[in-house]
DNA sequence: TTGGTATATCGGGAAATTCCGATATACATT
DNA sequence: AATGTATATCGGAATTTCCCGATATACCAA
């Protein structure tokens, strides 16, 4: 993954408070049936509610992210399920502290 | 400093480019007379020179890292230095390790 | 199989970014 | 004052990003 990728999929206000919601999901979304934050993460649908912007448009946001290694993806059902990846976080981290 | 501002700073491959080049300019550009790459950093020509892309081009690159406060500058006669900014990336760092 | 729900993908208008050449400004030299 | 050099600013064509509605796909339930 290209590290100017990394950096323009952070140039978004609404991409960045997802990364930022996705940090504590129990207290920024309402409890979920059969699923939980930890292991899974939350549904689209939930971080759309959220966010107030479109379905497609927050689709779209959520794929740029996982591109770019911040976030991780489960399919359950019909459900898709997006958690911090904690692993590309830290490796933005170290490139903070190394390229820069 | 909006946190957008400054992603949006970092997300080209020039910019990103400088901001490596800045970090160790003694090894990246000549010596220079009158004026130590620690205390006041890098002339624009020499950075423009090293790019490879024009001189206004530049000119406005440099100033978005200086609005992001990732980069400071000197004037000192007809030259500008600019140099890493230690703080500014330092409160970067922070933000990924706080915020994502 | 039919209909319903969740998410992904497509097509596109509007706005922002990239990078340029031309020009303006600032300072030094003669 | 006039000229030369370094940098900043302006105007703009080409490309990319933002965000939408429409549509496609995937899965579930009856």
């Amino acid at each position: 993954m290209d590290q100017v990728e990394i950096f323009k999929a952070l140039s978004n206000k609404t991409r960045l408070q997802i990364l930022g919601w996705l940090k504590e999901p129990e207290l920024n979304f309402p409890e979920q049936p059969n699923a939980d934050f930890e292991n899974v993460g939350v549904c689209v649908g939930q971080i759309q509610l959220k966010s107030g912007l479109s379905q497609s448009t927050i689709s779209e946001y959520l794929s740029i992210l996982q591109r770019a290694d911040l976030i991780s993806s489960t399919r359950i059902g019909q459900w898709t399920y997006y958690k911090r990846n904690k692993e590309g976080i830290e490796k933005l981290s170290k490139i903070i502290n190394t390229a820069l």
